[in-house]
DNA sequence: CTGTTAGCGCGTTCAC
DNA sequence: GTGAACGCGCTAACAG
């Protein structure tokens, strides 16, 4: 049984004002077909009656509904709540909500929300950074309008950071530096930057015969980091580079307490400087992925396919490389 | 004009199924009153089209969205991501969605937020730290279902963390390893938790003359925090308390910048035990404000409130005290 | 320029 | 047990 709060109704206007429906209806949206006393005096009684149109009715009619889906795997990690920050901010700029689902890292359930959430909302951003391609693709088709963070697919806007072109800028400072034997952490298998990543580490062994890099399979959280400490302490590496800022901070803590000196004895270099990066100690060296930047450049996108227009083509972020103080030459 | 998507609708599954649209509704509805055979027919018809029934015509007649609003002060707050996530999982869990705001620290927004967001949702959950509290309870009479986040207000719902009790546990501490000049850097005037905390300085200070216990007025972040360094260092004190974890982190960075030893010098204490107070140098001790489970009990409540039932009492989570590294003995 | 009318898609009384 | 009809509150055609 509906409980049917004691609202105010356009009809409750239309009496005050004494005017039509359809009148009070025209004015409060700014159709300039009314004359301007009557709309004054619509305006007037509307907010007498501190009159807020039904936003279901509206829907119901338009099929718009001035909110969008964002679709992220886990609001624990500071790189969505970032995206999401940004994004939201964005919206409500634009008079906008935001309905917001975290898949908890699962790809099926990324799926099923964005499809479900697509039908009460006007569109969907979706991060998805471990849903396989051509997953993403069919999901894609069926779904408008649609932007997606950190993935692409033929004829969807989106926008991304470029992981290779900034493991590649890491790579080659590390090198800069003399490092000869490096280690990767690279993160959960499957995920779309770890294939980034995959081929710019390929190039740079190509390029390089004499460096020894070699890839160790991780997690993508700070306990993955310190699980991996002694893997990195055994494989006599000079220099680690992790998936991300959370399993860099996890490991630097973690080789910490087992004596080694950073960055005298191994160097280790993050990914996405998350807010604390500046505060680790020594604090961390990584690449900076402009989340908030992102997270904002998807609502334009949104924006343009709501209104019809065309979106500005799809963003490539290339973070910048932070040096801070876990780097430095390898020990001689 | 309206963009009308050629979705299915009750009435291309009633003619598939061969059946009025009120038997279609009921049968997915589980009405118990349709035929056991019919109801299954409708539902293959309906799984066939691949059927789900528009919520905003749902919500048109029913006056139910499953959707709840949840408003913060600032998604970059780790404590608030924490809620959230919490929320938005035990929320998921019953299969409802979540409408998120971020006020941008402004109160005004705040109440804005609270009262169009109900408008689209259930309910709201609403975390107000710094509204003063006879425009709180103004705004909560208004507003109708509503949980509250570290705030009470007559009749309310609501989950809050002990600050006060946490404080005077903190300051106990300190006091046993012998600190008796103490700084508590106070966070901006005007949140709640600020004054739970002021009764807790008060009455320590009553407690105990022989402690020379001031209060220095500060921001939220790490940036306030490593803005108080100096201040803190000449002010003589031996022991700082952080209004968060936040504050905490920069002062922390800050003093030991400036060649202070942490805690052979000083010793610094935070608040909130957010993910990173683990992976300071040293780590950082702190209170352990169960924020996830702050976000579970809130949806508890809410969805009490919104099956007519009696929320559980409000909850009051006393946070532990969490010892680390960045406190000892005061220099001698 | 304004009022009347017809849906938007669904849940839910009412009769049958 | 089932179907027809009404109405949720609003916007958009259509007259006037």
């Amino acid at each position: 049984m509906a409980r049917r709060p004691a609202v105010v109704t356009i009809a409750d206007v239309a009496a005050r004002a004494g005017v039509s429906l359809s009148t009070v209806s025209r004015a409060l949206n700014g159709n300039p077909t009314v004359d301007p006393a009557l709309a004054e005096r619509v305006r007037a009684a509307a907010a007498e009656l501190d009159y807020t149109a039904n936003p279901w009715a509206r829907s119901l009619v338009s099929g718009r509904t001035q909110t969008i889906a964002v679709v992220v795997p886990d609001l624990a990690n500071p790189t969505f709540q970032t995206i999401l920050r940004g994004l939201g901010r964005a919206a409500a700029a634009d008079d906008f909500h935001v309905l917001v689902s975290d898949s908890a890292e699962s790809v099926d359930a990324e799926r099923t929300l964005a499809t479900t959430t697509r039908r009460r909302t006007d569109g969907v951003i979706l991060c998805a950074p471990r849903m396989p391609q051509p997953d993403l693709d069919a999901l894609a088709a069926t779904l408008t309008p649609l932007v997606l963070v950190n993935r692409t697919s033929p004829d969807v806007a989106s926008v991304r950071a470029d992981y290779g072109a900034a493991l590649r800028a890491q790579l080659d400072d590390l090198h800069r530096l003399g490092h000869r034997r490096i280690l990767h952490l690279s993160g959960a298998p499957g995920s779309a930057s770890g294939a980034q990543r995959a081929k710019a580490l390929d190039a740079f062994t190509a390029a390089h015969p004499e460096v020894d890099l070699r890839r160790l399979p991780c997690g993508v959280d700070a306990d993955a980091g310190a699980a991996a400490a002694d893997a990195v302490l055994d494989s006599g590496a000079t220099a680690a580079l992790a998936f991300n800022d959370l399993v860099a901070v996890g490991l630097l803590d973690a080789v910490r307490r087992r004596g080694c000196r950073v960055p005298d004895d191994l160097s280790i270099v993050g990914f996405d400087d998350i807010p604390f990066a500046r505060f680790t100690t020594p604090a961390l060296t990584t690449a900076a992925v402009p989340a908030e930047e992102l997270g904002r450049a998807a609502w334009v996108r949104m924006r343009a396919l709501l209104s019809g227009e065309a979106p500005p083509p799809s963003l490539t972020l290339v973070p910048e490389t932070v040096v801070r103080a876990t780097t430095g030459p390898p020990p001689s």
